[in-house]
RNA sequence: GGCGCUAUCGUCUAACGGUUAGGACAGAGCCCUCUCAAGGCUUAAAUACGAGUUCGAUUCUCGUUAGCGCUACCA
């Protein structure tokens, strides 16, 4: 039975890196029928926040991800210890006396002074009897994995994506398993967990690739049969550096892209084309398509760049992705996803207008929040102060302007409000004007939407309706008198 | 510093030794058009560097360089 998790600490918010190892997860457990887990691997007591769990949810809700079981492993941590504790009566791991250096958080010794610490020998020598009497009395100890480097010369173990992986004993070193505080650290609870709830494969960032040396070795210890690995590339940012939280801030939270209005299963979309390929040219796929393809042999090995920055917090692609989705989602379920943006926009929204309206700017939103920019003059009562000039159409002059308007006001006072009707009429006022018709839409366009660049101007008069319409064109009448 | 991983257009990627190195986004141009979009067409743009193996290397091997990761009683 195949057993996925996605196991996340919660100390920070969901971000997009995570996001996209749960999605790879789920997508590979869906693929398989097999089982998704969440396990909130939350050890670290001190960094751990409410806040974080939550944000880990929320996004996950808003995705629409969902997970067949779910851990806490600070519930756990019995287990832990308990497991760690045969590891040391087995002799694999011994006590280490030393006593914790004070870590103060500016003078951490330089890296490359530090050289490589493997283990201290007296620590790892200590004879049985003294370990336990100094345990007995009380003395702190932190346990640790006593790496077999005279029986065996290397850790070796085969990813599912970066392939057969090695590594000497001689470099790993004796990590802990349990803080002097009693506590596992991460490896330990993280591969007692794994073991204990039998995930059969762990999928997970590239960031853990050479610890896997560790839990192979954690995994042996326990006896336990050692799951199959398979990591994925990081994603970075456009400075190189790996995407964080605390260095580039909102940009990379899931709940930006939700707040900004991408759709979740554009965004899902975006993610799996990082580090995976479909290998055919495809790239807008649906979920269910996605589940359909997805395999591990389809992951890549490097490092994957999404390319935003302070100015466009975006992905290009990311973008598009989401035009696409908005473009060919049916009417009805565009309207529906549009209200919340618009009601933050501060936006009046009647479920009816929005529908009227989402035909008009379907292929003109790349976010769901752009309905405020591109729409609002469906919405407001007064349009925003606009630069008369604006009025006079291409080769005209406010002479021009003036005619046209004029004319508009008379035409619309009559005029059948359909699209037909509209472009039946307006045409022939164009005609009566001896104007091009561009000629004539351009200062109605402006009059009535505020700007130059709208939706296309039947359609959008139809939804305005005529009173608003015509009072628009009477204060557009008003400011060229005034800028005349 | 040690160890590990990676290296194809600006970005995401395709090409399991033989291709004019393909697609997409972003860019440029043209067309369509009542503006803006959308759409169509065209265009520019890459195998990090150096050896080796081979009839033939983007592809295999080695080295160099660069980037990233790990190197905590964080995860």
């Amino acid at each position: 039975m195949l057993r996925v998790r996605f196991a996340p600490s919660p100390t920070g918010y969901l971000h997009i890196g995570s996001a996209r190892t749960f999605i790879f997860n789920w997508l590979y457990a869906r693929h398989t029928g097999g089982t998704m887990i969440l396990r909130i691997d939350d050890t670290d007591v001190e960094r751990n926040t409410q806040t974080s769990l939550d944000s880990i949810f929320e996004g996950l809700k808003w995705l629409d991800l969902n997970w067949d079981e779910f851990y806490r492993q600070s519930e756990r941590g019995d287990l832990h210890r308990k497991l760690a504790n045969e590891i040391l009566a087995k002799g694999l791991a011994y006590r280490d006396f030393t006593p914790m250096v004070a870590e103060a958080e500016g003078d951490t010794t330089p890296d490359a002074t530090r050289g490589t610490w493997l283990f201290n020998a007296e620590m790892r020598d200590l004879p049985q009897e003294e370990s336990d009497r100094r345990a007995a009395a009380g003395e702190p100890f932190v346990v640790r994995y006593r790496v077999p480097r005279e029986s065996r010369t290397d850790v070796t173990f085969v990813d599912e994506v970066y392939g057969p992986q090695s590594k000497a004993t001689a470099d790993i070193e004796d990590f802990a398993l349990l803080r002097s505080s009693g506590a596992p650290t991460y490896h330990m609870a993280s591969c007692a967990d794994d073991a204990d709830l039998r995930i059969s494969h762990i999928i997970r960032g590239q960031d853990h690739l050479t610890n896997t040396f560790k839990h192979v070795l954690i995994f042996e210890a326990l006896g336990a049969e050692a799951p199959k690995f398979a990591h994925l590339p990081l994603l970075i940012a456009p400075d190189g550096a790996k995407l964080s939280k605390r260095k580039h801030g909102p940009v990379v939270s899931v709940t930006t892209y939700r707040d900004a209005g991408f759709l979740p299963q554009a965004f899902v979309n975006f993610v799996c084309l990082l580090g995976w390929s479909p290998k055919d040219d495809r790239e807008i796929l649906t979920r269910q398509q996605l589940i359909d393809i997805f395999t591990l042999e389809g992951v890549n090995r490097s490092n994957a760049t999404i390319n935003f920055s302070e100015a466009d917090p975006f992905d290009p692609k990311a973008m598009w992705v989401n035009a696409e989705n908005l473009r060919t989602m049916p009417l009805d379920d565009l309207a529906t996803v549009l209200a919340p943006y618009a009601q933050a926009a501060g936006f009046h929204v009647d479920a009816a207008r929005l529908r009227q309206i989402a035909p008009l700017i379907q292929e003109r939103i790349k976010l769901l929040r752009d309905v405020a920019t591109v729409a609002d003059f469906f919405f407001v009562d007064e349009l925003p102060p606009y630069d008369p000039a604006e009025l006079i159409p291409q080769k005209g002059d406010s002479a021009m302007a003036h005619a046209v308007l004029e004319r508009a006001a008379e035409i619309l006072a009559t005029a059948e409000f359909s699209h037909d009707g509209l472009d039946g009429a307006l045409r022939g006022g164009a005609e009566s004007l001896k104007i091009k018709a561009g000629q004539m839409f351009q200062p109605i366009r402006v009059a009535v939407c505020g700007r130059k660049n709208a939706p296309p101007l039947f359609e959008t008069l139809e939804v305005l309706g005529r009173e608003v319409c015509l009072k628009r064109i009477a204060v557009a009448r008003e400011m060229l008198k005034e800028a005349a």
